[in-house]
DNA sequence: ATGGGGGTTCCCGCAACTGGAAGGTCAAGA
DNA sequence: TCTTGACCTTCCAGTTGCGGGAACCCCCAT
């Protein structure tokens, strides 16, 4: 048994994060005497799970998903592709949204000389007309 | 003088929004004897500026920084070239990110056969060890 | 008069935490 | 033994940029 600092560095989240997460029901640590969280081996590894499913953009959502289907010995793999997938056009369509921001500013940002005089074309691209 | 959704229709910005920007001091349209806001020409030019200024992933506050440089007649080019480049290095930064993430989950989606089998390399691979 | 389509304020909620206050607990050193 | 400091606890507020909805007012057409 763990405490929340002990566990926090082995699963590489801050403690608030772990007591966020218990919160909404993603771990279940048990409490001991004194009140204080006591996280086993197994909460440990759901932990990082969840730590590797964050730092890949899951949502919160997605992950509760995910550790579900982990839990779940009898899953199909199609289930977690699916999520994997949905979660993958996602990620695809923020890419193109961002690239098209980088790509306009890029342009406006090359356009401006940026000295002292005032005549700029990039607030001329964002006002009308 | 318009009122709300009209200026919402012209500016491409929920009404609500506009209401919002005049909360947080980014527009001031004056108010007519019933107490409807009535924008002037003006409040639409501002309001169309920050339309685009948001659709190119401006926070508010660059926003703000923005139309104060737009309203300054004197700014120097370079300060809004400023804005303008941080801006930009952190789009590259989300990029980047969001690459790396794709990649990864790309590879894991395409090694999972997504079948009826239990066995999935997604979970493996966020699953610790 | 009444109905519908404006407008107004106010407050809650979202995601996923983070920071801070106020207080309880525990191990170690003087 | 006392105290100090590092832990732990709960709870509350704030972050970003709005959106939803309640409760209410206003104006125009029928």
């Amino acid at each position: 048994m763990m405490s929340i600092g002990e566990i926090a560095d082995k699963a590489g989240l801050p403690a608030k994060t772990i007591r966020y997460y218990e919160e909404i029901g993603l771990v279940a640590p048990q409490r001991g005497e004194n009140g204080y969280r006591a996280f086993s081996q197994n909460d440990l590894h759901r932990l990082a799970f969840l730590a590797r499913a964050r730092a890949l953009g899951f949502s919160i959502e997605d992950c509760r998903t995910l550790v579900a289907l982990w839990d779940d010995e009898g899953r199909a793999s199609a289930d977690v592709k699916r999520v994997a997938e949905a979660h993958l056009s996602h990620i695809d369509e923020k890419i193109a949204q961002l690239r098209s921001m980088r790509e306009t500013l890029g342009h406006l940002v090359e356009a401006c000389h940026g000295d002292e005089r005032p005549d700029c074309p990039i607030l001329k691209d964002l006002a009308p007309e």
